[in-house]
DNA sequence: CGTTCTCTTGGTATCGCTACCACCGTATAA
DNA sequence: TTATACGGTGGTAGCGATACCAAGAGAACG
C-alpha cells in the first residue's frame, strides 16, 4: 500500500478469507468474531482468535469502510496547528475519539477560506464520518457540500448566527466585552485594544465589537486609534504596546486579544522598566499556562479550550453512534481571571 | 457514511458511473480524466469536467484506495499533541504532505510504548501509506508489524542505533553534551541538570548521558544529586531550581533539558530577586519563541523542529512516489544560542 | 410429537473504483 | 499497399470486507 506500488507487489496481504480457511470457519464468522464477538459462539471465537494471532492479521478497514459505508475517521480543520490554543483542543478531541475507536485526520487552513473549501472537499472524498471546523464563516461550496453529504459537523471558535449543524464555543463578543468592562470597573479609563488580523476572521471582528460595546456601556469614548492590529507573536505585542503609548501617553491599560501578544508587551515593559500595572495594566485573552507564571501574573480570559474539544468530540461520537440529528448549540462560556497585571 | 447508518440511508451517493453516463463516456475515462488528465483527449476531459461540476461529484477515495491498493494518508504518532515542539514539526509535516496530495492522521501515545503499539496497529489497519514516529524505542510487535507490512517509516526525536527504516533527528546526547560544555567554557563550575522523566524515554536518558559526558571532559565531578527529574511545566522547573539551590548553595548554573522548565525557573528567580545570570545562570533545551523574548533572554539549544518535520515528510513523499527504499539517516544537528541568561 | 422460535452459521451479492487487456482508428514506416 | 506503432477508449474482473438472506440445530411450547 504505497504511493506507487503496482498490484500484487511483494508479499500478498493476509486477508479475512485466509484467516477463515485456517480457522475452518466462514469469513462471515471471522468478521463477526472481530466486530461483534457476542454474536458468535465461544468455540468459534477461540478458533478465530487463534488464527488471527498466528498470522498477525490486521483487518483492512478500507475494505470494511467501503462495504459498510461507514468510516471511523473524523476530519478536523484548524487555522493553524502550530498554536497551543488549538493544540489543547486537538488533544481533547483526539483523546475522546480514540476512546471510542475513531481516528483523527487533521489539516490546517491558514485562515484562508478557499483552503478550507479545498480541505473540506478532500476530507469528504476520504469519506470522513464527521467534521470539526474551527471557523464559523464558510464558502458557499463548503455549506453546499456539508448539506449535500449530510455529515455531522461541529463548528467552533465562535457562536455563529447560522450554524451548519452543531456548535460548541464561547462568544468572542461577550468575552471581549466582559474583559473590557472588567478593566473599566478596575478604574482604567484609556484602554488600548490590540487584535489579531480582522480579515476573514469573524473571531477577531467579534472581539473588537465587544471591546467597543463595553466602552460604550462604560461611557468611555470610542477612539479607533486605540485599536491596533497585530499579527500575533511576542514582538508584535511589544511593538503594539509601544506604539499605543507613544500615540496615547495617557494609556493606562492594554487589552491584548490574541495569542502571546500580552506576554510580548509584558516583557517589553520589563525591558523598559515600566511598572505593570503601575505604568500600564495588561490583560490577555486565553489562559495560557505562561500567564499564570509570568511576573507579574497576567489577568486574562479563561476559555475552556480543552472542554471545547472534549464536548465537540462527544457530540460527534454520540451522533455517529446513533443520536438523532438535532441542532445543538453549546456555549461553554468563559471566565475572567484577575491577576497581578491589572 | 456515518457511524451507524444502514446501507442506502437517504440520498444515494453519486458515483463515477453516474458521471460517466451523463458525460456519455465510460467510467474508465472519467477515472482517467480525474487522475491523469493528460492521458485523455481534450474533448473527453471537457465532457467529464462538465458533468463533475454539474453534480458536484466527489470521488470516493476509499473505493479508490481499495482498488488501487494505494492510500494517500500518512500516520503520525507523537508523545503529546499539546506541546509546541511537536506542533511545529506537525505543521511542517502537514504542509509538505498537503502540497503533495497526502493527508495526515494523528495520534498521541502519551509516552506509553503499549499505546504506541495499539496506535501503530490501528493506523496500519487504516492502511496508511507511511508512518512517522516521534520515538525510537519500540515494542517487539511494532517492529514486527513495520517489517511485515513494509510501510515506509520515519523515526525522529533521537538517533537510534538500530533504526526501523529512515531517521531524521538530532542527537540528544551531543546536544546536551554541547550545552553542558558550553556552560563549562563560560566558567560555570557547579551545573545542575533538570531532566524530563527518564522512564521509557530514550531522549531524556541520552540527554542525561550527554550532561555527564561533558562534565567528565570538563574535569568536573559527576554528582548525581545535581540531577533532578521534573515532569515538565513552569512550576516543575521553578521547584527544581529551588530544590537544587537549597541542596547546593554553590550552584552557579542550571541546565533545564526539557519543555518550559527553564522559563519556570527564570520566573522563580524574578520572583525571588535572584539575578540571572548573576546568582545563577539558566540554559534551556529547544528554542521556543518565548526564550528569545523573556527578560533576560535565555540561552538555549536550537533544535530545528520545523526542518525535522519538513525533511521527514519529504523523505516519505519521495519514497511513496517511487524512490528506492534505502536506509536514510539524517542528522539535522543543533545549535547553541548564547543569550543573556548565561 | 409437531410447530414455532431463537441462536448460529454460511453463501452471495454488492460497495465504488482501478488495473489490465482488448480494441479501434489513424499515423508512420517499409 | 501492407505492416507496425501508438494514442485513446471501453469492458471486465477484481480489491477485501460487510449486509442481507437462507438454513440448520436445538429449545420451548401446545
Amino acid at each position: 500500500m504505497s504511493g506507487k506500488a503496482k498490484r500484487n507487489d511483494g508479499g500478498a496481504e493476509i486477508k479475512m478469507s485466509d484467516i477463515a480457511r485456517h480457522a475452518g470457519v466462514s469469513s462471515m464468522t471471522v468478521s463477526r468474531a472481530l466486530r461483534e464477538p457476542s454474536t458468535v459462539s465461544e468455540k468459534m471465537r477461540r478458533k478465530v482468535d487463534a488464527a488471527v494471532r498466528e498470522f498477525g492479521y490486521l483487518p483492512n478497514r478500507i475494505a470494511g469502510s467501503l462495504s459498510s459505508k461507514r468510516s471511523n475517521v473524523v476530519g478536523l480543520i484548524v487555522p493553524s496547528i502550530q498554536n497551543s490554543l488549538y493544540a489543547s483542543m486537538i488533544q481533547a478531541i483526539s483523546d475522546v475519539l480514540r476512546a471510542n475507536g475513531f481516528h483523527l485526520m487533521i489539516a490546517n487552513s491558514g485562515h484562508r477560506l478557499d483552503d478550507e473549501e479545498a480541505l473540506v472537499s478532500a476530507l469528504l472524498a476520504q469519506r470522513v464520518c464527521g467534521l470539526v471546523l474551527h471557523n464559523t464563516t464558510h464558502n458557499k461550496r463548503v455549506r453546499d457540500l456539508v448539506a449535500k453529504t449530510g455529515v455531522p459537523v461541529i463548528e467552533t471558535g465562535n457562536l455563529p448566527a447560522e450554524p451548519l449543524d452543531m456548535v460548541v464555543s464561547y462568544s468572542n463578543f461577550e468575552a471581549a466585552r466582559a474583559m473590557t468592562a472588567h478593566l473599566g470597573r478596575l478604574g482604567y479609563r484609556k484602554i488600548g485594544f490590540v487584535t489579531l488580523p480582522l480579515r476573514d476572521n469573524d473571531r477577531s471582528e467579534e472581539r473588537r465589537r465587544g471591546y467597543f460595546a463595553a466602552l460604550k456601556e462604560l461611557g468611555l469614548p470610542a477612539d479607533p486609534s486605540l485599536v491596533l492590529e497585530a499579527s500575533g507573536g511576542f514582538s508584535e505585542g511589544a511593538d503594539a504596546l509601544v506604539r499605543l503609548i507613544q500615540t496615547h501617553p495617557g494609556l493606562d491599560a492594554g487589552f491584548f486579544a490574541g495569542d502571546v501578544l500580552a506576554v510580548g508587551a509584558l516583557f517589553e515593559c520589563q525591558r523598559r522598566g515600566w511598572a505593570v500595572p503601575g505604568r500600564v495594566a495588561i490583560a490577555s485573552f486565553d489562559d495560557l499556562d505562561l500567564l499564570r507564571h509570568a511576573v507579574p501574573t497576567v489577568t486574562t480570559l479563561r476559555i475552556p479550550r480543552h472542554e471545547i474539544g472534549r464536548r465537540s468530540a462527544e457530540l460527534l461520537v454520540n451522533r455517529l453512534l446513533g443520536a438523532s440529528p438535532e441542532r445543538v448549540r453549546i456555549d461553554v462560556g468563559f471566565e475572567i481571571v484577575q491577576r497581578e497585571s491589572t
